[in-house]
DNA sequence: CGGTAGATTGAGAGTCCTCAAGCTCTGTGG
DNA sequence: CCACAGAGCTTGAGGACTCTCAATCTACCG
């Protein structure tokens, strides 16, 4: 099965050029705030699958926004013990909480082979002071961020095994398909049953067991690294989780 | 035991003379800044233990900044489980995520008795724009909550009952030492184990027998609703959690 | 003095974990 | 062209951790 790439690739030199906002599926901005992004805006960034964006622990200078592929943030315990606290798809941005930490951050790491457009995090307050609807726009994208952590924490904390996994695979095929991913009923599935494990708080052999279960009364369909929702619904009954529509959200 | 009330109770009237600020341990504003809060601020309302601050479910209008006692945030399955997403002390913005919000919010419920500032919802736009600086301080707030559920994430996915339990009491009593609550050697602690266990995705009979074995170990000490750590060392060890010193934080 | 909220304890069951081994697929090098 | 290695997936078995059920106890309140 041959399956066309994703439509954008490396970010463009202009912003104005912008493959990702030119699918429509963000939030429009004024020629002003457009500009303003473009010179916020130091670098452009490629990185391969498994790459460190942001090293656990670390406080880092640069701000991302996730222009192409998948990442996730996630926390370790000194053993080894890990837990991914959230998946980063196209438009989100990328270390923002680094900026206000004190203590332990989180680690960010590329699933995918990635591209991100880097900005320079000292220039964070003056973009709030120069261009007040940006810094709105930043804080919309942080607590939607929080939002989908709350959810995984839910999910962690009081749904049982076959009721997390339904609920991630839902929760990853909504995300894909606003990022506009979704061909021939399916979604690039570029992860691995241990990154499901360690979002979910569940040990990989668990998981496994699980999964299969799922697959076996015919709720989705895992091959060739794609995924199929075979029956949407029951997979919101089994977890519980309903994701609603939402607005275009802005983007950086 | 008889022990002195919170210092502060009720909010002032005139922000000028809100107690909580005068303490010193939130970030300073200017003249300007403090004027711009209290004609921000609507209303001041006070709720017993146990009020619903914002229902879950629900978008809410108002903002709230909590003056005085504790609350939380959770989120519900509809069978009843309740996972809290974290604990909120004075000088904590609350519903902020409920303005981004296209779906489910959570609830905020008070665990105490409480104060609150209360701001009209749709002033938030108004105050980014004309005073970028307190639009500054609401995201570093709203990063700061987020770093608390991406803690409680790693706790609920990775820890187990021991070091769950653990890693919540030195998060609390560090959290009430921050906010001036340390009153010889203790915190007051209104926190049942039912909180506890919604808290950490534990049983409350597990947590109960769990809070008993740190207890015999010499750990802390919970009595007459207030908490001692008796080794925080050990709490920590245990946790393999450490919270560090952080800069004082804004209050809106 | 009964009623309620919260804490405590014991017992048995079940979910989930760890250990261990084998399998499939892919890429590499002889 | 095939052997080999590595990453990821699969399966079985036994045991540990945590859950549910059920009962008791204490403190506080009307």
């Amino acid at each position: 099965m041959t399956i066309a790439p994703s439509p954008v690739g490396c970010p463009p030199v202009a912003c104005t050029d912008c493959h990702l906002r030119a699918t429509q599926r963000f939030a429009p901005v004024s020629e002003g705030e457009l500009a303003y992004i473009e010179q916020f805006r130091s670098e452009i960034l490629a990185m391969p699958a498994g790459a460190t964006i942001i090293p656990e622990y670390k406080l880092s200078t640069r701000l991302f926004t996730l222009y192409s592929g998948w990442a996730f943030r996630y926390k370790s315990l000194s053993d080894g013990r890990r837990q991914i606290l959230n998946f980063l798809a196209p438009g989100d941005l990328i270390g923002l909480q680094e900026e206000f930490a004190d203590g332990v951050t989180p680690g960010v790491e590329a699933l995918t082979e990635v591209n991100l457009c880097v900005f320079p995090r000292d220039n964070l307050w003056p973009l709030f002071r120069e261009y007040p609807s940006l810094g709105y726009d930043i804080t919309w994208l942080a607590a939607r961020e929080e939002h989908w952590v709350d959810d995984h924490l839910v999910t962690a904390g009081r749904r049982n095994a076959e009721e997390r996994v339904a609920m991630l695979l839902m929760h990853l095929y909504r995300r894909g398909e606003r990022a506009g991913m979704v061909q021939e009923g399916s979604i690039d599935f570029p992860f691995t049953q241990q990154h499901i494990a360690d979002a979910l708080g569940l040990s990989l052999v668990h998981t496994n067991k699980t999964l299969r279960r799922l697959r076996t009364l015919g709720l989705h369909r895992l091959e060739n690294g794609r995924l199929w929702l075979l029956d949407p619904k029951a997979l919101e009954r089994v977890a519980d989780y309903y994701e609603r529509p939402q607005r275009r959200l802005p983007l950086i």
